[in-house]
DNA sequence: TTGGGTGCAAAACGTTTGCACCAAT
DNA sequence: ATTGGTGCAAACGTTTTGCACCCAA
């Protein structure tokens, strides 16, 4: 399985709540945070502990392999580290999460790098308002 | 005194907690946080509980007096909203905050709100990487 | 066999809340 | 006098940690 030699490629070892986390947040669209990643683990009829799976976020987080997500909520969300860059849109009515792929961060981070001298080795970008179906029912409900 | 005023416009009631805190925030360059807060009030010889800065803090971001600002760090930061927007720049080895103003961000969300019907209220924008001075350190000892 | 992962319980934090008291209007 | 702010303690949710046990290598 594939899952298997990526987790050893990355020196760790393969248990199942290693394997079945992996996999159900390469299944997702939107960050997860610990208490939902044991909701689907509990789907999957898979029990786990939330010190196992902070842990294992933790050691995700190390390898590289999934990146934290901070939506003003208190807590942490986790989502895979993939190669194409995006950032989250989160509506402020129905609490939606969708992913902005189209904005190039990179020339300005490469402006900021020139002015400041400083080295930017990542960032964190989220939008906040209303999604177009939100702010759909808005306009109607206000006229 | 116009903080008085300033708060009595937003209709609040004046406390000798309220003016300190907003003073301190006032003359901060980065976000703080709670028991930063509580710190620089003692430097004054103001004792304050944690319940009554966080209490402060919450009607400070309803009347629109603060924002909040996180770093992945667990707890949240604030500071005061003014009129020029600004990001940060958060070193990861110094872990020093510096700010950065020179990015235009409104563009962007335009494009984005346009694209994806969207309607964009505000945005959190971190940079996380070596600032110029940790930058230079790094380099000579590589060398 | 051995190093490391797991479950459980406890603890550590940041943050909120209930309540009695006190201060600003 | 009344409204609302404060301190204290307790509660809450997230995250970490200690320890004994168990599993993958």
């Amino acid at each position: 399985m594939q899952i298997d030699t990526y987790l050893r490629g990355k020196g760790l070892k393969i248990t199942p709540a290693r394997k079945s986390i992996l996999e159900i947040l390469l299944g997702q669209h939107e960050p997860l945070d610990v208490q939902s990643i044991i909701k689907e683990l509990h789907t999957l009829d898979i029990q786990s502990d939330p010190a196992t799976v902070f842990r294992t976020m933790n050691v995700f987080l190390e390898k590289n392999i999934v990146r934290q997500v901070q939506l003003m909520e208190g807590k942490v969300r986790y989502e895979i580290l993939d190669q194409k860059e995006h950032h989250h849109f989160i509506c402020r009515k129905c609490e939606s999460i969708s992913d902005i792929s189209d904005c190039n961060i990179s020339i300005l981070e490469k402006k900021i790098e020139e002015l400041k001298g400083v080295a930017i080795e990542h960032h964190a970008l989220e939008f906040y308002g209303l999604c177009s179906k939100c702010l759909k029912s808005t306009k109607r409900k206000s006229v």
